[in-house]
DNA sequence: GTGAAGATTAACT
DNA sequence: GTTAATCTTCACA
């Protein structure tokens, strides 16, 4: 088989419920394409944010805002910001338009341009690459410049690698959203059951 | 124009 | 477990 494109995971993947994504997106393979090289990552773990009825979501009683507003195009775009100054936060939109559904990318598994990973971050340790929101986006070097990004295109995409099998899916409450109020209690948290990459 | 808060991390006690 | 670092975004005047 010549064709590449195969192993991209097409926009129809993206254009559904984000609960249902969530589920299905453990597994596959974030791929970064750089001047510098290559990297792959696994994605171990992720959250779900609603804006409808989420109030940990930026997008929050549908506010609409120069930040918020790619979480309102189609599905498989990229959501990026910067968080407590220090950090980029990496996030895929999905379902449709005007519904503002987003996914954190929380951990991956580095599987691809180690050595690259490993000066961006300035470790030897492969565990602490990207077990983290803002060290997996230091270690792909995702910056703000990846805003909007069309996660369907040539140098930034997701492979479509096998998914995880329901059995080996966790199901928590978020993280470090204590001030979400009763929010704090969707179990929107997923990540791969005995990963070692996941976050702590 | 001014101010407050934050989907984190690393380093501390 | 607690705290500092650091800056964009948003709410208000």
């Amino acid at each position: 088989m010549e064709n590449t494109d195969v192993k991209k995971l097409p926009r129809e993947f993206y254009n559904r419920d984000v609960l249902t994504v969530a589920e299905e997106i453990l597994g596959k393979t974030l791929v970064h394409i750089t001047k510098e090289g290559v990297t792959k990552g696994k994605i171990v773990e992720v959250e779900a944010y609603n804006g409808l009825c989420d109030k940990a979501a930026h997008s929050y009683k549908n506010l609409r805002s120069k930040r918020t507003e790619i979480q309102y195009g189609e599905g498989g775009h990229a959501y990026v910001y910067l968080i407590y100054g220090m950090h980029h936060c990496m996030n895929i939109v999905v379902n449709r338009e005007n519904l503002p559904e987003v996914l954190l990318l929380r951990a991956l598994q580095p599987i691809e341009g180690l050595e690259l990973m490993k000066k961006r971050r300035k470790t030897e340790n492969v565990k602490m690459l990207c077990n983290g929101p803002g060290k997996l986006c230091q270690a792909m070097e995702i910056t703000r410049e990846h805003y909007g990004e069309d996660l369907c295109g040539e140098n930034f995409y997701l492979e479509n690698t096998p998914s995880v099998k329901p059995e080996e899916i966790v199901r928590t409450k978020r993280i470090n959203i204590d001030y979400a109020k009763e929010a704090v209690d969707f179990p929107w948290r997923f990540f791969i059951k005995g990963n070692p990459y996941v976050s702590r």
